[in-house]
DNA sequence: TTAAAATGTTAGATGAATCTAATAAAATAA
DNA sequence: TTATTTTATTAGATTCATCTAACATTTTAA
C-alpha cells in the first residue's frame, strides 16, 4: 500500500476512467485539487511501482496492479458508508466525507467484520457496488434516468454522485434509491423532468437526472 | 487542529506526563521513534501554537489547550476501542492498533454517535476513563497491582498499556477486567505474585502486576 | 570539583508533495 | 496550413517531517 496520497491518486484515476481507461492530466489535477506539474511528477511515481501506465504527452491508464488497488480504498469507502448507514444510523448524505477517511484504515479485521455485520452487502447506500476482497466488482447495467423515455415507469437504483449538496437536494425532493417513478413529461427546453411518486409530481432538472440510475 | 504528526506529539506528551507535567526530549524522542532533534524542531513548532510551554533545556510541559487536545484525541481513541469490541465483536487484545488510526478521524457527528450507541460509557475495554467532549476525565482513584499486600482480595479495574503483547499474555492467563482475585504470596526475589482466582492459581510477573490496576 | 556521561541544540541535508514560471508538444480553429 | 489554444513537461522553490554530524549545556559520578 503507498501513502494516502498515492491512495487518492489511484482512486482519482479510477473513477475518471472511462470506456479506453486514459484520463488526461487536466482532469486529474481538477479533480484532485492540485496543480498539473504535481499530477505530473506523482503520475512518474506510480509508473515507477507499477501502479499505473503512463507515456510522455499522452494519458494516464491503471494496470492491473493500480486496478486492484483501487478497488481496494473502493470497497473500503462503500464498505464503510453503508455501515455508517446501516449500524451507526447516520443519515446516506452525511456519511462520505467520513467514508473518505475510513477507506484509508489498514486493518482487514475491521473490515472483513463490517462486510460479515452488514452481512456481505452487494451494494452501498447509494447504490454503488461494493467490490469483494479479490477486487471483483458485480456487474450492473443501469440507465441514467435522463435517457428514459416519457410514460415509462422505472426504479432509481443508485446514485452517481455521493457528495452532500446533490443528496440534500434529493432529500428535499424526496427521492430514494428503492422508489418506483414514472417520468410523465420531458420538458425540451432544459431538459427537465417531471416525474410521478406515488402521485405527486416532482421535477428534476437535467443535472439531476444525468445522476439517477434506474431501471 | 494540527497534522496527524502533531497530533501524536500531543497525545505522547500527555501519556508521559507524570506528577509536574514535565516530560524530556529524549523520552519522547523514544516514544514517537524520532531522532532527538526531530523532537526538538517539532517542539518548537508546537510552542509557537501554544500548546505546550517549552524553555531551552528545560523540559516540555502541555498548556490547558494542549491538554484539551490530548484529551479529545483520547477521547476519540478509547471510544474507538470500546465501539469495536461492544458493537463490532472484536478482541480487546486487536481493537488498539485500528483506534490508532481511527482518533485521527474528524468528525463529530461519527463519535458523537459512537458514544450514544454505547450509551455514553464512562471506560474503554481496559478500563481507562473517557474523557468526556469537554475533555473533563472521570476521577479515577486506582492502586497497581503489584502494591496490594498479600492476603488482599480485590477487583481488577484497568490495564495501564494497551499493547496486543500484553493483552495476549492477560488472555493467556485469563485476567479481564472486572475479575475479583486474591493474593497469595509474593516472591521477595522478583516481586512475581501468586494470586487466586476462582480457585486457580496464578503466577504474575512483577512486569505484569505493576501494569494492572485494582480497587 | 573537575571529568565523564547524559541530555539538548544548531546547522545543514533529504524525500515527499506541493507550488510558480517558463517551455514544449498536440489538438483545434481560422 | 499556419496560428492559436489546450495540454503536458521541465526547472527551480517551498513546506513538512525527518535525518546525521557537530556542538553546547546540565547532571552525575569519580
Amino acid at each position: 500500500m503507498g501513502s494516502l496520497t498515492e491512495e487518492n491518486y489511484i482512486k482519482s484515476i479510477y473513477s475518471l476512467s472511462g470506456e479506453t481507461g486514459e484520463v488526461s492530466f487536466t482532469d486529474l489535477a481538477r479533480k484532485l485539487e492540485v496543480k498539473l506539474p504535481t499530477v505530473n511528477s506523482m503520475v512518474k511515481k506510480l509508473a515507477v511501482k507499477k501502479m499505473i501506465v503512463y507515456a510522455p504527452y499522452k494519458g494516464v491508464k491503471l494496470t492491473e496492479k493500480g486496478k486492484k488497488e483501487a478497488l481496494s480504498i473502493i470497497r473500503k469507502h462503500r464498505l464503510a458508508e453503508l455501515f455508517l448507514v446501516k449500524v451507526m444510523g447516520l443519515g446516506w448524505e452525511e456519511v462520505h466525507d467520513i467514508a473518505e477517511q475510513l477507506e484509508h484504515v489498514n486493518s482487514a479485521r475491521f473490515y472483513d467484520r463490517m462486510d460479515e455485520l452488514l452481512n456481505f452487502p452487494k451494494a452501498d447506500p447509494h447504490g454503488e457496488p461494493i467490490p469483494d476482497t479479490d477486487g471483483k466488482l458485480p456487474a450492473k447495467k443501469r440507465i441514467a434516468l435522463s435517457e428514459v423515455a416519457e410514460g415509462k415507469t422505472v426504479k432509481i437504483i443508485a446514485v452517481s454522485v455521493d457528495e452532500k449538496p446533490f443528496l440534500d437536494l434529493l432529500n428535499i425532493k424526496r427521492i430514494h434509491i428503492g422508489d418506483t417513478i414514472t417520468i410523465q413529461k420531458r420538458e425540451p427546453f432544459d431538459g427537465s423532468l417531471a416525474i410521478l411518486k406515488s402521485g405527486h409530481e416532482i421535477i428534476l432538472s437535467q443535472q439531476v437526472t444525468e445522476r439517477l440510475f434506474v431501471e
